[in-house]
DNA sequence: TGACGTATTATGTGCATACATATTATCGAT
DNA sequence: ATCGATAATATGTATGCACATAATACGTCA
């Protein structure tokens, strides 16, 4: 028998926030007392916890403790926030809308990137997020209901997928691809710009433990979408 | 007089590659070694230099003992590979050719995003990156000469800025802005194609120690071009 | 009652030590 | 000379201990 690593702790921390056994909000046991559950030494405990809150899973503060993170802002790198966050922080005011909603076989080229066998069926959504009289967001989504089969059920009307994603399933991988279009003609008028026009288009895709979740593609008026990234040199 | 931190050992290293006494590719002491240098204990040379690889910066490898990256590759998370690399990786051959080159005040924005007083002069470049018989980056660029006086002297005409800021500035600031644009009639014809084609804007500004370097607008014809970021999940 | 100082508490980090593990170097046998 | 076992070595990490630091809780005094 082995001692008892860094890793397991982590590992079964994270177990616990996936499983719901911790959610958002709660408070991590102190080190002292998962020490002894785990019959490991304080420093091991302090180090699992501690590269869980440079992970930013967890949020750690002296005295007051640990307490588990909103899954939402998670890397600072690459700061992609909810599209409610980022039009809120520019002061207009945030209108979603769910312009379509249907269980259908995607095409091929979603259904590829979702890894799913030909003829399956998925949940497929359209919407668009406004910033004041402003489209800021189209949004085409396609969700794998084998995965989250609780998505059939959810209520796509008031609150957009994303935000539902996020809550249902956390710490997920995910990707995206970005690139500049010209507009469709139906783009365009969703969008409420001239049809060529160019837009920033984000396509993202998110896994949970090798399984794809969902596939989103969101298109932004190029002129006014911007996304930054900084990287920060050590220290 | 307070204990050695293994922040201090951090610092100490990083500050031995920014001046160059510590030089890509070089083996950095092995922990014993720093440890009695520091007088401090090995445990506190391994996490200055644990999270010195975790950053990027150094490379360990038992044994081995650590040595000093090549700063190019930074962060996983936020992948930008060189121009050069991210061509070759396709397959086709790369080219590199300076269009222009001069020392002129920048216009006002560029002043603005290098931190330069009204009047001061920089050096412009303007070049083009190809990906075989098409155009992959035109790359308009300003190089704060307070900063980087060496790259007065420099010759721009083989190779690209950016792999010779990378030599000059190890471990800067890195800060990419995004968006996509409809290309004028004159970056057209320099990007070979159609005006008003969707271009995929990246706007790069590069600082080290709080000074601005260079600022460059880097942009790609928007259909080939894709940028890709991966979120890992903890473990 | 309210302000302030102190005790309490959870995390942060350093040290000496011990052992684990990966990798290279070395040396001997064939 | 080649292969393979073995030694040497640098990093990886667990432990017990001590003290530092930040933040809250709480009790005292005006």
């Amino acid at each position: 028998m082995s001692r008892t690593s860094y890793l397991d702790v982590k590992a079964a921390i994270l177990e616990q926030i996936r499983s719901g056994a911790l959610r958002p909000g709660d408070t991590v046991p102190g080190e002292e007392r998962l020490a002894g559950e785990f019959g490991c030494a304080r420093v091991t405990v302090n180090r699992a916890l501690r590269e869980l809150a440079e992970a930013g899973v967890v949020e750690r503060r002296r005295k007051a403790g640990t307490r588990v993170l909103d899954p939402t802002p998670r890397d600072a790198e690459m700061e992609i926030p909810s599209v409610r966050a980022e039009i809120e922080a520019t002061g207009n005011p945030y209108r979603y809308e769910l312009l379509a909603r249907q269980i259908a076989p995607p095409p091929r080229p979603v259904r590829e990137g979702l890894g799913l066998i030909p003829g399956i069926r998925a949940l497929h959504l359209t919407c668009r997020h406004w910033a004041g009289a402003c489209v800021h967001q189209l949004e085409d989504r396609w969700i794998n209901l084998d995965v989250v089969p609780t998505a059939r059920a959810a209520d796509f009307r008031a609150h957009g997928p994303n935000d539902w994603l996020i809550q249902a399933m956390p710490l997920s991988r995910v990707e995206h691809v970005f690139s500049a279009q010209n507009a469709t003609g139906e783009e365009a008028e969703l969008l409420q710009i001239e049809p060529g026009a160019a837009i920033f288009v984000t396509e993202r895709r998110t896994w949970i433990e090798g399984r794809a979740i969902t596939r989103a593609r969101l298109m932004h008026p190029g002129a006014t979408h911007r996304l930054a990234a900084r990287t920060l040199p050590p220290i």
